[in-house]
Parts: C-alpha cells; sequence; structure tokens
DNA sequence: AACACATACTTCGTGATATGATGTATTATG
DNA sequence: CATAATACATCATATCACGAAGTATGTGTT
C-alpha cells in the first residue's frame, strides 16, 4: 500500500491488534501482516508513541528466556479507534468525491 | 481530519479536482474545501510535486490582470487515481480489521 | 483617499513520522 | 555448528503538511 494512506492507519491498527488482549512486538507484526505491512523499526516507533500518548500501557515479562513486552490497550486507546470510525465517514466522503464520474451526456 | 489520514488523500484529491477540468490554485482549495481541507502551502507543495511526477502539467495564463497557473492532468494523472480504486479495497479490510468485534459469548 | 478583504502565487523553516540499516541476545532447527 | 526465527533498540534519512510571511492586484466600504 502507498507509503502515505498507511500513516493514517497503523497507528489504529496497532491499537486493533491489542484490542482484544495484550500483545507484544513480534506477535503485533506478524498479526497485522495479512492487512499491512510493517518492519519492526516502524512498530517500535509506534509503540513508543502510542505510550507516550497514554493510548497504552506497558509491563515487561520474561518467556522462555527472552524478554517480551506486552502492551496493553487503555481506554484513551480504545478511544481512539472509535473515533477512527468518525473519520471513515469523512473518508468515504473523500473517496467518493475523487472517485465520481462526469455526467457526459 | 487527523493529518496523517490526510496524508495519503491529498495527491489525489487535488488529481481529481481537476479531473474535469483544467483548475488553479486558489479555486482548487475552494473546490476540495467541502471535502478536506488545505493551505496555501500545503497545495503548492502538493502541485509542484505532481508536476515533478508527471501527473499533470502546467499553463501560465493572465486573467484580468492577475496571474493564473492552469493544472491539466495527464494520463497517469488519471492512472493514478484509478490505482487508488485499487487502494481504497485495501483501505476497506484494514478498516474492518480495526473496528471488527470479538464475540464475547 | 484610506482601509479592509478577497484573489493568487511563492518561499522558508519546522515538526511529525515511516523506514532501512545496524546492533544485541536467545532459542530452535537442520 | 551454522542458519533461521524470535525479540527488542537506536540512528540517520527522506518525505511531507503546514504555519508564517511575503508580493501583487482587484473589489467593496466609509
Amino acid at each position: 500500500m502507498d507509503a502515505q494512506l498507511k500513516r493514517g492507519l497503523l497507528d489504529v491498527c496497532v491499537l486493533a491488534a491489542i484490542k482484544d488482549g495484550d500483545s507484544y512486538g513480534y506477535k503485533i507484526i506478524k498479526d497485522l501482516r495479512p492487512y499491512i505491512e510493517l518492519s519492526e523499526s516502524t512498530l517500535y516507533t509506534i509503540l513508543k508513541r502510542l505510550e507516550t500518548g497514554g493510548m497504552l500501557t506497558v509491563r515487561s515479562a520474561e518467556h522462555e528466556g527472552r524478554l517480551r513486552k506486552y502492551y496493553h490497550i487503555t481506554d484513551a486507546g480504545m478511544r481512539r479507534i472509535e473515533e477512527f470510525r468518525s473519520e471513515w465517514a469523512e473518508m468515504i466522503s473523500v473517496y467518493q468525491f475523487v472517485i465520481k464520474e462526469e455526467h457526459n451526456g
């Protein structure tokens, strides 16, 4: 997908990936892969931003010797997803304007 | 609308604004206003980028003493709009993932 | 005449951000 | 024992939207 189009979706996709249960970086990337591709550097940047913005909280846990950081969505994060629903309506209106055909007789 | 969400739409909106007839900067802003808000500095940046990318051509003309630069969409520009239609399908799939509800019994 | 406002395009600096490259460390697989 | 997969971290870079400020002309108001 076009890099610019992705920009508005990434944050909310990451939130959606943890909204039904805590998850961690590597898993989030794999879960999102069917819908949207993102690299590790991109994801960790996003996770940091979402944490700073109070959209999620982090907890470190050891899993089979390896460190894992589990991300948990907050109320603000859930509200962000709801907000996206409203924004989608605007998106549709823009989409329809873009693909609108002129009447040619 | 969210600034990041706009990013993927702006280029294609500007193309759509000239696809049914040549237009100029100030008019494009007004025509797009009901759908998406953009400032002059943003628009002229976009127009320059689209010109460089071969999506449109420019022609200067005087209109009542004032300079106007009319923008004309190219075949590549039209193809960009068609491409957006395909991207939209991906967008919908992302949207559905984001708003999907878990089955809670 | 003086002033505000709309039209019309231009340039500059800044902040946000996606991404590749690179690094560290452990476990699993052949 | 080498390779891949897992897992997180940091840095430099390029793209880009946008506010601010500037130049210039026409229109409307008092």
